[in-house]
DNA sequence: AGTAAGTATCTTGTAATGCAAGATACCATG
DNA sequence: CATGGTATCTTGCATTACAAGATACTTACT
């Protein structure tokens, strides 16, 4: 897969996901990779990054299957963030599918 | 517009509009620009890489509105890669967009 | 005890690509 | 001769995904 294509959309993918339900990191992974390909080290640094920005919030939860899980659950911006990136990801694939069939009058 | 987004659809574009006619760089930046952003600084590495990879070939054509123009033709490989990006987009997108409608069974 | 395999988190360094900003140069108009 | 539109190209920066590895907990087998 055009790891270029993932490029800003694994984001709206892991907000879009923590709108449904909290999850924990390895978590994303497995239900993420049903779709699209994402590796754990592209996950974690991304939580990272939600979370400086304030988009998500943390808790620890003990798990009987191996250490503690960190779960992520989304803030009122993350939520207010995951509909921004969703309106323009469909703005985008709109234009980029428009370009694509060719409807590109203009030439005269 | 989300850079991020852009990242590798933009060649895709590229191709798709010299799949329909040949064009000279400051023409694609126009024409693509009245679907999607995109600068000169990004077309013109892009279309070296093209070049390099053998998709598109060039030739010069004199202009009386400036200097000359540099026009790119896709070849076969170039026809055959537009094709088969297209294909990769349509089923990126349609992977993504499942996701984000949240058909993701699973959770139980 | 020791080892392996599944679960779970995190870090480091590398690759790819888009962009801003600038340099260069041709042509027409004022 | 200065300005603005046309046209090409380069340099350095920012962002993001990934491979590869380190760490650690639990279960199960030897």
């Amino acid at each position: 897969m055009n790891i270029q294509f993932k490029k800003g959309v694994l984001e709206i993918c892991v907000l879009s996901v923590l709108a449904h339900k909290d999850c924990y990191g390895y978590e994303l992974v497995n239900d993420i990779s049903k779709r699209i390909d994402i590796a754990e080290g592209t996950i974690y640094p991304l939580l990272r990054r939600l979370k400086d920005e304030g988009f998500v919030t943390t808790y620890l939860q003990e798990s009987t299957e191996g250490p503690p899980r960190k779960y992520y659950q989304l803030t009122d911006s993350g939520r207010k963030e995951e509909h921004e990136l969703k309106d323009e990801w469909m703005r985008f694939t709109t234009s980029v599918n428009a370009l694509l069939v060719g409807k590109n009058d203009a030439a005269e």
